[in-house]
Order: C-alpha cells, then structure tokens, then sequence
DNA sequence: ATCTGTAGGGTGTAGGCTGG
DNA sequence: CCAGCCTACACCCTACAGAT
C-alpha cells in the first residue's frame, strides 16, 4: 500500500504529463507543409503511446511526404521501481511509412527497438538519431528548454516544438529571437494552450487548484491549462504580415520609462507610427513581430550584448521597467525600422 | 584559499482585468 | 461571460562581500 502511495506522488510529481492536444498539432502544423516534403521529422520527448505528435505525423505520412519519422521515448528510473516487467523500457519508433490496406499504420509497419539508456534527449544514441532528423517536432520538459533549445541549435536543426511563455526572456533563449534565429509560431501566443491529462493529474488538479488557472474544463473533460506558445525556426506567412499601426506619437500619451531611455507602449496595437525611438512593449509584440518591419534592441532583462546598458537612466532598479513611479512588466524593447508620416 | 551569509536577480506558477 | 492579454509574487539560485 505504501508503494502504491508513492507511485501516486510520484505520477502526481511528474511534471510531463500535459500531453499536446491533437488539434493544437492540426492547427500549428497546417502552416508548414511546404518544409515537410521528404523530410525525416524527429520526436524525441513522446511517448508514441500516448503523443499525438506520433500520431499526427504517422497518419499525415503520406499527404505530407515525410521521408521517414523517428520517435524516441524517455523513461525515468522512477517509473522501473514499480514497474513488474520490462516493458516500461525507453523505446524508439522508425517508420518510413510502409501501409497496410487500411491507410492506418500497424505495428508491423513500424519498427520497435528498445534503447540503451533511458532514452534522454541528451544521451548519445538519441543524438545519433537527431543527426539524422531534418525537422524536430516536440513538446519537450519545459524544466530543460533551454538545453533542449541548445542543443538543436548545436547540430543545426529545424524544429517547431512547445515552451513556456517566459522562456522568451531566458537569457539563453532571448538572444536567438533578437538575432531571428528563432521565432513564434502561427498559433497566437497571446492565447493559453490547452493539454490532454491522464486522470489522475486531471483530478489532482480540480482537487487542489482553482478552475481558469491551472486547468480549464472543455465540454466536461479537464485540460491543463499552460502558459505556452510555439517556437519555431521554419519561416512562415505570419511573420512577414505587416503590423499595421494607426496610432500616433505625443509625449504626452507615451511616456518615458524612469528608468530606460525608451517609451512605454503598454499595448502592441499602440505602437505609434511615426515615432522612430526605442520603445518598450509587451513580449506578446512577437506574435505580430515582423522583422523587415521590426528590429528588437533587447528586453528589460539585463544581460545580452551591453545594448541594454546605454538605455539606463539613473534609478534605484533596473530588474522590472518603471512608468511614473509604478512598476510594469517586461518589456521588449523595439524600434520601428520604417516609420511612416 | 575557502566558507558562509546575504542581496537581489532569475524563473516558474498562478491569478486578475477587461472589452467585445 | 470569457478569451485574450497582462501582472503578481514566491522561491530558487548565483554572485559576491566579508569572515575565517
């Protein structure tokens, strides 16, 4: 009984166990089709069992012309303690896309090895499959964003995978948007995402937290609700859409920060037209940055490339931008490449 | 040279506001 | 009313000063 106590907490302690809705994947991916053809896409944090990432890409094999699809499966120690036989092990999944009659992949169709290790992203066998991954495409433990993002930039890959929200600011990550390395996907970021929940999690959920924060209910069934968005370094449509701006500039209505040399710009729809400064926004900006319109100097985060430095103003704090005495939130700093009359 | 206490920046989770 | 957007805040972590 004891044992099957901690196996709840530690299933209630995981952290991965948002699973990325389906139609989240329909949606996002829809906008991308061109840069599939051939290619061979990689998950490497799924569990095919249960990821809808496998499933998306195993079903739309054809229509997309996916060379191949490689998945890889991480399984912690934690799970082989209670586990009776074997078949918790790490596997990882080929398939080339060999069909059956019925169009639906069959576990013939597909190969089934077992991994070495406990199949992390980092370990050497799952980079060898990464060196053979054109596209990466996963929702991958927030906990290691920033050595997951690391290491795709490490071995050059593309990728469309899932993050939090303020891994925008991480000052790993932040540098490779300013240098368009890397970009928000279609999906607005602006919008929570929604996941899948085994049930337990999905009841110690409504048990302990409040509805609208940590989970939603949609049509009776619990989803965790997530600060996350789409990062991506596979060019799209939306990103060269023009921001068009009506606003325009008076000191008066656009403050100066107490403490950068910039203007506040408290919503990305009032970005001025005509105003060629620095300005402060909010990091939703990115869902509409377009960077033939747009350059970003950095965020109020410190650190960067010391650009961040010639903006301070004398003043008591630097972590959080100041208006008027009252502190705001972050805040990416922009300018206007072409303002207009 | 190493330890330790502390300040404050960095990160993640959750909650709140509001306009259509 | 609630999606869309913005913000509060606790706690972790790191750097660094001063002590040993």
């Amino acid at each position: 009984m004891s044992a099957n106590r901690n196996l709840h907490k530690a299933k209630v302690n995981k952290k991965d166990e948002f699973y990325t809705q389906l139609s989240d994947i329909e949606n996002e991916l829809y906008h991308y089709w061109p840069h599939f053809r051939d290619k061979v896409v990689y998950c490497n944090c799924d569990d095919p069992r249960v990821s809808n990432f496998f499933r998306y890409f195993s079903l739309q094999f054809e229509p997309l012309g996916l060379k191949k699809l490689i998945t890889t499966c991480y399984k912690n120690q934690q799970v082989d303690i209670f586990s009776q036989n074997d078949s918790e092990r790490a596997i990882w999944l080929e398939y080339d896309g060999t069909r059956n009659e019925t169009g639906v992949p069959s576990i013939e169709d597909i190969g089934v090895r077992h991994l070495e290790g406990n199949g992390d992203f980092r370990s050497a066998e799952c980079i060898e499959l990464l060196k053979q991954a054109d596209i990466v495409v996963t929702n991958p433990p927030f906990s290691l964003f920033r050595e997951y993002v690391a290491q795709l930039i490490e071995y050059d890959k593309k990728f469309l995978i899932i993050g939090n929200k303020n891994a925008i600011t991480y000052k790993e990550i932040f540098p490779l948007i300013k240098q368009n390395k890397m970009w928000v996907g279609v999906t607005p970021m602006s919008r929570d995402l929604l996941f899948d929940l085994p049930k337990e999690y999905a009841q110690f959920l409504v048990e302990t937290k409040r509805e609208g924060s940590a989970y939603k209910v949609l049509d009776g069934v619990v989803k965790g609700r997530s600060q996350s968005m789409w990062f991506t370094n596979l060019d799209h449509k939306k990103r060269h859409e023009e921001l068009i701006l009506t606003k325009r500039y008076s000191p008066e209505k656009y403050p100066k920060y107490d403490n950068y040399d910039a203007t506040e710009v408290s919503k990305t729809k009032d970005i001025p037209r005509d105003y060629s400064g620095a300005m402060g926004v909010p990091i939703t900006f990115l869902d509409k940055y377009n960077p033939e319109q747009f350059e970003i100097i950095w965020t109020t985060d410190r650190g960067g490339d010391g650009m961040i430095e010639f903006m301070k103003k004398p003043h008591d704090r630097h972590d959080a931008p100041v208006v008027r005495g009252k502190g705001v939130y972050k805040r990416i700093f922009i300018r206007n490449k072409r303002p207009q009359a």
